[in-house]
Formats: structure tokens, C-alpha cells, sequence
DNA sequence: TTGACGAGTGACCTTTCGATCACTATACTA
DNA sequence: TAGTATAGTGATCGAAAGGTCACTCGTCAA
């Protein structure tokens, strides 16, 4: 109960710095959407920056759970259309799921401030997708999917795009179904220029 | 002179936007960053608010002047090695640029919060260069230094890659030689890719 | 049954924030 | 020269911020 509790402070804070940022994010308010008064949240964290430390905590340690592991990559597809498929399945899951919007844009608020936070959205935004997809198409060009050529610079000019597209669904949510319909047109095309048919 | 102790508080403002985000900024370290005693800015702006949309107005302008106007392209490539010539030539300018860095800065931390750095930074990050050299890429088909393709999804798929890099540095300024360097490949490959040689 | 513990409360403290105002010094104008 | 406008000062204000503390109440173990 205690520990729920402790949870529930951290997904508050999750919510209220993705949208104010830490600095703009008070206490009083964050404890209130809990159901709380202020002083009941100092009973689990003993200051607002070892909420947001705990929170830096969590979201390090989701990444490394879900996105750090070799042994987590999607397999590598088998046809050209199965790159679009599993593109559009992380890109529809990461451009709906609330916790991940509102992780990428704590990220995105907080990354000038705290090292950690830095850090961690240069992977997020950045080097992760490039290593993930990195191997997967090293995959496809074992399999003669794609045409033989640097993968690492392939896999930089695949995400890079699709990560800009993710960062405008955060930015103007309205504009969400066009950016996705956006990047399957770019996946096509990635492997019309690219695929080996 | 008292306009020029406005001019000098907007740029103070743009500095501390840069870093500490507005909820961050607080008005008596912009004062005392100029010499001034807080009321003394008070003379100038009514209010926080005020200075922060009379910074979003000047940052509005000069995007106007500078990337508003199609006049205001830069010239098409005569050659592929001319392609990436300009593009360096444009990301030195964007990652040193110290104004054009903390404006990135500002409009990163803000568009979540304020309608119209959303809409500035989707301009600046994402269609502004995308119409940019869907032109360039139009004239570079023209001349034959391009391989017939949709220049707009074209313009897009360097673009981004190239902004990507560009928020890196912004985030991890020790890494702009690397990122440099990186682009420089990227832009290599693009035309290795599309060129018409 | 009792005693200890832990979650949560509400009053309170200190600091900092944005903002105001009466005032001064200077520079320019009639 | 007298008068006025203006940039800047320093004291002050009220609100809001982060944080503390004595206390209550329910749960559970001895």
C-alpha cells in the first residue's frame, strides 16, 4: 500500500512534468491529483528533485528493460512489406501508448538540465533506433531483402525521419494520423530506393 | 537608449529561456545578468509574459526574414559535391550560430506550453527545411544532378536526418565534430544514393 | 488488548517569486 | 532656466513555492 502509493506519486510526476516541465510542476498540485495534501507526499519522497530522480530511475530502467537487450529486437522481417508492418506496429504503439508520449516528452523538457535526461533522450531519439535497426537490416541484406550497403547509415536515414514524424505527433497531436500515414509513405519509399526487387 | 535596454532585455530573455526554460527564469537573474535591479526591467515590459511574447514576436520575425521568402533560397547545386558544400555551409552556420542555437533551445523547451513556439518549432524542425529543399531538390531534377523521384518526400528523408544531428548537438555540444562529420557522410551517401553519376 | 508503526492531515515556516510604487538622477525641451 | 519625461533604484507586498512537524487514525503483531 505504501509502496502503491509511491507508484502512483511517481505516475503524477510522470504527468505533470511532461507537461509543465520540473520546474513549472508544484507539489500542492501533483499531490492533489493523487487525492493527497501536500505533506502526505513528503511521507514517501523526502524532496521534489528525489521524485524526479526516482522518476529518471524508472524510465532508465524501462528503456534498458524493453529497448536495451539484444535478445528484446523485433525479428527481422522476411519480405520488404514486413519492414512497413513492423514499422507501423512500433510507430502506432510508441504514438498512442500515454506513458511513452509523456516519457519522450519529459525527456524533451528536461534534457538540457539534468545529465541523466540527456543522456537518455539522445538514445531515445537517437542512437537506439539507429543500433536497433542497425541489426535488422543487417538481417534483411543477409536475406537479400536489401540492397548491400552501410547498415548503420541505412538504418540512420530510416529512423531518423520516423523519429522526427513521432516528435511532431508529440508536438501537434492533431496532426497525429497524418504523420503516420507520412511514415508508411516513407517507409515505401525507403524500400523502394533500398529493397533488392 | 531605452530601446536598446528592450533589445538587451530580449536577448537576456532568449539566454535564460535557453537554459532554465521560462517556469525556470526567473526576473531577477535576467535584471541582474544586465546590471539592472529587477523593477528597472519592469520599466521596459509589464510582465514576465510580456518579455517572453515580445522574444516569441522577434523569433517569429526573423524566421520570417530569413526562411520566410522563397527569394531568400539558397542557390540550386550546379554539382552532387555542391549539395553537400551547401549543406555544410548551412549546419556550420545552424550549430555555432549562438542565437539560432538558444532560439532551438527555447522552442524546444516551450512547445508543449505555448501555441505559437509549437507552430515555430514545427517550422524550424521539421516543414521549414523540408520546403526548402523540396525546391533545391526540384532544380537540382531539372538540371539532371537528381534521379527523378518525389522531391518533397526526398527533400524530407535528408532533412530529417540532418535536423536530428542538429538537436544533438543542441543536447550534447561536445559531440558537434562527430555529428559534423556525420552529416558530411550522410549527405555523401544521399547523393551516392539519388545522384545521377 | 495494547503498543508500535506507517499513511495521511493541517497548520506553519522560510524563501522566492512576480509585481508595485514612491523616489532620484539625468537628459532633453520649451 | 524651469519644467517634464524617462531610466533606474530600493523598499515593500502578497502569493506561491518547497519543506517541516506535531498529531490522528487505522492496521497489525506480540
Amino acid at each position: 500500500m505504501a509502496n502503491d502509493t509511491k507508484e502512483r506519486i511517481l505516475a503524477a510526476a510522470l504527468e505533470m512534468f511532461s507537461q509543465n516541465g520540473y520546474a513549472g510542476t508544484n507539489i500542492r498540485e501533483l499531490s492533489a491529483s493523487l487525492g493527497l495534501v501536500k505533506s502526505g507526499v513528503y511521507k514517501h519522497y523526502e524532496s521534489k528533485e528525489t521524485i524526479w530522480n526516482a522518476l529518471l530511475d524508472q524510465m532508465i530502467a524501462y528503456y534498458g528493460e524493453h529497448f536495451g537487450s539484444p535478445e528484446r529486437l523485433p525479428p527481422v522481417p522476411d519480405t520488404p512489406e514486413g519492414l512497413v508492418t513492423m514499422t507501423m506496429q512500433m510507430v502506432n504503439f510508441t504514438v498512442h501508448d500515454e506513458k511513452v508520449v509523456m516519457t519522450r516528452k519529459v525527456l524533451t523538457l528536461e534534457q538540457f538540465r539534468d545529465d541523466r535526461a540527456r543522456e537518455l533522450a539522445t538514445k531515445h531519439f537517437l542512437t537506439g533506433l539507429t543500433e536497433m535497426f542497425t541489426r535488422i537490416f543487417t538481417g534483411m541484406m543477409e536475406k537479400g531483402l536489401l540492397r548491400k550497403d552501410d547498415p548503420e547509415m541505412l538504418a540512420f536515414a530510416y529512423t531518423a525521419p520516423i523519429s522526427a514524424l513521432i516528435h511532431l505527433c508529440d508536438r501537434e497531436p492533431e496532426k497525429t494520423e497524418d504523420a503516420i500515414r507520412q511514415i508508411e509513405a516513407f517507409s515505401r519509399h525507403f524500400i523502394a530506393t533500398y529493397g533488392m526487387n
